[in-house]
DNA sequence: GTATGTACCTGTTTGC
DNA sequence: TGCAAACAGGTACATA
């Protein structure tokens, strides 16, 4: 489950590895992870070989490799996808569904990107070198320099939607995903179906700082989590050896009141808050997930 | 334009 | 033991 710090570390990772190189040559494996693409598999693969990799973008979640011809090759991990940098004769990772077969600084290497469950994907963006156009309704991430903290909080406010969906908006804010959300939400106290209306300027930068810290310490954490053969994100490790306050502590006493925390449906899935510290707003039911327990 | 609900996808866990 | 359902959740899309 990548979130935006695990992006980040990506983008990073690429830029210092792969810029400079040539696509030599591409291997769609499975079509699904480049069904965003027009062109189809042979489409796509077609409009990358022989262009040289100039820079390594990223907005929110989504990355994406500068070509020198202007088209841009947007990436984006899904729920469970990799971008492994790995030398040709590795053997094939059981879910790799594509192959760029890298020429260039500074050696040659293969781009793998790896997806179990297919949410993530690929595909070339014509023109998309400063900023694809399939992504230009993403907001900017908490992360980036010119992310516009006024705007932000103008349209919390002027929203009558509850803050844990605006904060999972991509249009209002980008890089906050599920487990984020709530940890933010538990650091600032509040609950996740307050009304952004209802919210105070200071309540929302407030949670807006929360925000920076968590994806600040992930980021931290990250940044040293790859070295120079390959470029990894893993789902699996990362998450739970962080410090979560609130995220899949179902039942486990609050670290600041003790109270157990509570998991709530929320969206197809789950929130977790603290009921003393996070304290509803008024006419909110609260509804148990469909498990039992 | 805004708000809300759902499909997509598969390995693992849980329940009967 | 075996099968079915639940579960994880970011995004695009449909609908109101």
């Amino acid at each position: 489950m990548p979130e935006l710090p695990e992006v980040e570390v990506v983008r990073a990772g690429l830029e210092e590895h792969t810029v400079g190189a040539t696509i030599a040559a591409v291997e769609v494996l499975h079509p699904r992870p480049v069904r965003r693409d027009p062109r189809g598999p042979q489409g796509f693969a077609a409009a990358l070989i022989g262009h040289r990799i100039e820079a390594v973008r990223r907005r929110g979640k989504y990355f994406w490799l500068a070509l020198e011809d202007g088209d841009a090759l947007l990436g984006h991990l899904g729920m469970s996808g990799q971008f492994l940098l790995q030398p040709p004769d590795a053997p094939d990772e059981r879910h790799l569904r594509v192959r760029l077969r890298l020429a260039g600084a500074p050696t040659d290497r293969e781009l793998r990107f790896v997806d179990q469950r297919m949410f993530g994907g690929l595909s070339v963006s014509e023109g998309g070198a400063e900023l694809p156009a399939e992504i230009a309704h993403i907001a900017r991430d908490p992360l980036d320099l010119a992310f516009d903290e006024d705007a932000f909080v103008r349209r919390v406010r002027r929203s009558d939607s509850g803050i844990k969906r605006l904060l999972l908006d991509q249009t209002v804010i980008s890089g906050v995903g599920n487990i984020y959300a709530d940890e933010a939400l538990w650091r600032s106290r509040l609950h996740a179906e307050r009304i952004g209306s209802r919210l105070t300027r200071r309540q929302v930068f407030d949670l807006l700082g929360q925000v920076r810290v968590v994806m600040g310490e992930a980021l931290a954490q990250g940044g040293t989590s790859f070295d120079a053969l390959y470029v990894n994100v893993n789902g699996e490790s990362g998450y739970f050896d962080r410090s979560l306050h609130a995220y899949g502590r179902e039942g486990m006493p609050c670290d600041r009141c003790g109270a157990p925390i509570r998991r709530v449906a929320f969206m197809n899935r789950s929130s977790y808050f603290c009921p003393v510290c996070q304290r509803p707003p008024r006419g909110i039911r609260r509804k148990r997930p469909t498990s039992p327990n």
